[in-house]
DNA sequence: CCGCTAGACTAACACGCGTTAGTTAATCCG
DNA sequence: CGGATTAACTAACGCGTGTTAGTCTAGCGG
């Protein structure tokens, strides 16, 4: 029987992704061992390749994910602005929810970010440009503010990582059941990036 | 040059923890295998064990001595300040000798960053120790300009984060013969960490 | 000049890894 | 009802791992 590269939807499948995540986020893709994934799921090792073709194959499947919901969830923050938003709300749109999902789905952040290595070549090539289109959304935020004078940065490169890198962050240290609300943690960030950004004189009137 | 371990401190050794430390970060400690440092040294896995106890010795010698150096380079920067520096003298400094240890010791930075979670249960616990109290001289330098008045900051710990974390970020994507000097970088750091920390009213005049 | 040590070597061990093969019990569909 | 499919199981394979034991040799101090 051919396995398909097409990876199955069923319940048990969910609970390998879930298990699987827990792991590779908490001790790394390369300490994870298929027995202790398939323990975790009450089943045996053998077992998860009647949903996964191979271990690679489970860390590609969360991998695409991750970069799926993260870029979807920008794409429809940015959507939901009006058409006239001012560069500000630009930004405060996309650190909203580049901070969001990295609060409410710290595994799936954890792995995007320090697990890519153990992926294939063609996997990691792929999800590589997916990370860098999602940052250059950020970049291009960044940039037209500077260019109408609402921003003002000493390097748009730099600034834009900071930006991102600040946000990132937060899925290694943040606890949901902590001081901070996902809400208040956003409105901080937003907040912060905004400071970062803020030109002298304030962003311009808008002309509309 | 701090020599932290009771391992050797023969060429040899230091060749060797070149080697571990090339591979730890760029693969990870678990995927790296004592063959490897063995090859890129030209002996064979057998002779490390001349030097280093165990792999993970050799994780632990990189490991604390990358966190000596860092919060070493910290306390020299802040000892050379003048005894009536600002805060934002003091944050400058901070930050400029934090960004300078990321960008010149790229590897160091990055196995500290993500590979503590492979150390012993002991020395994952000194390490982690070693980094919050790094942590805390920044921490205390954002507290005292916030009670005086020349810091705003909607959270003291995120915003604590936030610049300790761009700068890390550093370690992930500065290369030396880019379009940046290390001095650039760490002017653009600092600018960056002042306007996220910066009061409405601009900093206090001292009453020294 | 000789013995000792440092540090390289070869050989091998025990173990755990990802993965495959083959089997069996339950479940679905015609 | 009955054949096909799904998904679990046991068993095992081949390989690579960190590590140890034991050996050999170059170089240094007495």
């Amino acid at each position: 029987m051919l396995r398909s590269s097409s990876q199955g939807g069923s319940a048990t499948a969910d609970e390998i992704r879930l298990a699987a995540l827990e792991q590779f986020a908490s001790v790394g893709y390369e300490a994870t061992t298929m027995r202790e994934i398939a323990g975790n799921v009450g089943i045996k090792a053998a077992s998860l390749y009647n949903h996964f073709g191979s271990k690679e194959a489970m860390l590609w499947d969360l991998t695409l994910t991750a970069l799926n919901e993260l870029t979807a969830g920008c794409a429809l923050a940015m959507s939901r602005l009006p058409e006239n938003a001012s560069h500000g709300d630009r930004l405060a749109a996309f650190v909203s929810s580049h901070v969001d999902y990295h609060a409410r789905n710290r595994n799936q952040a954890l792995v995007v970010n320090s697990q890519l290595g153990s992926l294939s070549a063609p996997h990691f090539r792929r999800a590589v440009k997916l990370r860098a289109s999602y940052e250059a959304t950020l970049r291009a935020i960044v940039e037209a503010g500077v260019r109408d004078g609402d921003f003002e940065s000493p390097d748009i490169r730099v600034t834009t990582y900071a930006i991102l890198q600040m946000g990132v962050a937060v899925s290694t240290w943040f606890r949901p059941d902590g001081q901070l609300t996902i809400e208040e943690l956003c409105a901080i960030y937003v907040q912060l990036a905004a400071k970062l950004l803020a030109a002298r004189s304030g962003p311009r009137k808008r002309v509309g």
